[in-house]
DNA sequence: CTCGGTGCAAAGGGTTTGCATACAT
DNA sequence: ATGTATGCAAACCCTTTGCACCGAG
């Protein structure tokens, strides 16, 4: 396993990974991402948000989150947690992963074997449940 | 709400909506849904076929599905049921609706109010976990 | 000095849309 | 007759890539 590449750190992925780190709740997208690096380092190019952005999602580094829409969010946190779309504000808020046995069971009956999953909840949050929209 | 749009029966309504009640299992994207039409009606355009798509899954009469990749995928079955994807093959597989309540929960106790959700199992199927790929 | 990363710009691939025509009602 | 749905093709949007130059190790 010495085939490993050498990658180099370079200033742009530390800005990359610092803006998604800062982005909080936010889940920005590609382009948000590059909106925040730019304002630090104008230079830097669409291209290498998105390079860079790859990378470190598949160092594990940071979270990927695909939902209806067709763009990607990102999300400083890696690990598998679920997350709660509102729908009438379109927060998207971090929740803790949870069992799902039914589901695993479900699926385990047929002979399948289960090593993760995607849970995306949909409705209104606190705000909006209380205020109309 | 006598303000409905009268929406018109036309043949190529028909052989969309038929197109995704017969794909059973596959979870077919727009693509191919078009190529399954256009065995019977050459004619039929792409734009015709997401636009047919589109009115049908806001009718209620088929599912969406929306996986990490970027395109949509149609499904015979509109309730909400979940979904198990093989990470061998590809199969995509419909499971049961199941209750959530730990996650739903996790929501509530934020005060937001839950109305739906979108669960994706990942893992091998039967067959993947029994060879090797 | 090396060769992986960057910036730029063009290409890709799925999906949407404007427009004139065809057809359901 | 009336106006929605269609076919065609161009436009969109997010994302990926080829290439020559730059810079981390």
């Amino acid at each position: 396993m010495e085939a490993e590449a050498r990658r180099r750190k370079t200033r742009q992925l530390a800005l990359v990974l610092d803006a998604v780190l800062a982005s909080g709740t936010e889940h920005p997208s590609a382009d948000g991402i590059f909106a925040r690096v730019r304002a630090v380092l104008p230079t830097i190019s669409l291209g290498t948000v998105y390079r860079n952005l790859h990378r470190l999602a598949d160092e594990g580094r940071i979270g990927v989150l695909h939902l209806a829409d067709r763009l990607a969010r990102f999300d400083p946190t890696p690990g598998g947690h679920d997350h709660f779309v509102c729908e009438g504000c379109g927060r998207i808020e971090d929740l803790p992963t949870a069992p799902l046995d039914v589901e695993a069971n479900a699926a385990r009956r047929a002979g399948h074997h289960v090593t993760g999953h995607a849970l995306v909840l949909y409705g209104r949050c606190r705000a909006c449940a209380a205020g109309a929209t």
